[in-house]
DNA sequence: AATTTAATTCGTAATCATTCTTATTTGAGA
DNA sequence: TCTCAAATAAGAATGATTACGAATTAAATT
C-alpha cells in the first residue's frame, strides 16, 4: 500500500519539489479507497490552506497521474482521481454509484479480443462496472 | 440500418412531434458511423436553421437517447452520440482516436465476471477500446 | 546563513460544455 | 380553422476546467 513518504520520494526522483500542498493532497488520497473529484480535494485542503486555487489542485492531480501515482476516470461529467492500486497489476473497477467505493476486478477483457483487432492499433481501453455495493443495496 | 423515416415513426408512436429540427438531427446521425459531439451537430444544423440553440440540440439528443435511437458516451470531456447499431444486440466499440470511426466488438466482458460480483448490484458498465484504425495508422 | 534560480502557488479571469428561463412559435388533434 | 401542449429561440446562468501574471517558496549553491 502506497504511503505519503514513498510517494514524495518518487516525486523527488523525478525532479519535483516537496511542497506542503502536495503532501496534503497525497495524504487525502492515501486515506481513501475511492475516486475523488477535484472540488472535493480543494474543499479538504482549504482547511489547511485557505488560499489554494484550482490551478494548484489540477496541476498536481495531472502531474501525479503523469508519474503514475494516481489514475483518473470521468464520472458524471467530472474527472475523478484515485491512488493507483499497485498491489495488483493491471486491473479494472466496480464503482458504487452510492458511496463511491470501489472493488477491483482482476479480469481484463482485452486478452479475450486481440484476434478481433487485427490491423488496429490499440492505445488504451476502459472497462468499468457501475452499481451498488453490498453495503449500499 | 435505421433510416430517418423509421426513426420519426418511432418518435410518433412515443408521442413526440415531428419537427424539421428533429428530422435534420436524425439525418446527420444516419449518415455517420461515429460518435458526434453536440457542438458538431449544432454547427451542421446551423446551415439550415441559423437560429438553433444548444437547448434544442441537447434536449433532442437526450430524448433520442431515452427512446434508444441514440447511444452516448463521454469522450475527452464531451458527451458524444451515435445512432444505436441495431443490427447486433448488446455490444461495445473500438473508437479511432484520429478519425472517430468505430468498429463493433461483439464480445461483452460482463458475461465472464458475474461470479466475481456476488452481493453486488450491477446497474451498468462501460467497455471501450481506443486507438488507430487501419486507415489512420 | 545568505543568495540564487527555477518551480510552484495564488488570485483571478477566461473558456468551454451544459443547463436553465422566458417568451414565442409550431405541430397535431378537435 | 382553432386550440393547446410541446417544442424552439435567445440569451443568461452555472459549473468544471484552464490560463496567466505576480508573488512566494524549495532546494541547490555560494
Amino acid at each position: 500500500m502506497m504511503n505519503v513518504e514513498t510517494a514524495l520520494q518518487k516525486l523527488k526522483e523525478k525532479g519535483y519539489k516537496r511542497t506542503k500542498q502536495r503532501e496534503r493532497i497525497l495524504e487525502i488520497f492515501v486515506k481513501q479507497d475511492q475516486y475523488i473529484a477535484a472540488k472535493e480535494i480543494l474543499k479538504e485542503i482549504q482547511n489547511d490552506f485557505p488560499g489554494v486555487s484550482y490551478d494548484t489542485i489540477y496541476r498536481n492531480l495531472y502531474m501525479l497521474t503523469d508519474v503514475e501515482l494516481l489514475e483518473s476516470t470521468e464520472l458524471g461529467g467530472e474527472k475523478h482521481f484515485r491512488l493507483c492500486c499497485e498491489t495488483q497489476g493491471h486491473h479494472h473497477h466496480f464503482i458504487c454509484t452510492d458511496c463511491g467505493k470501489t472493488k477491483s476486478i482482476e479480469f481484463c477483457p482485452m486478452n479475450s479480443i486481440e484476434e478481433n483487432l487485427n490491423g488496429y492499433n490499440v492505445e488504451n481501453h476502459k472497462f468499468e462496472i457501475y452499481g451498488k455495493c453490498p453495503r449500499c443495496i
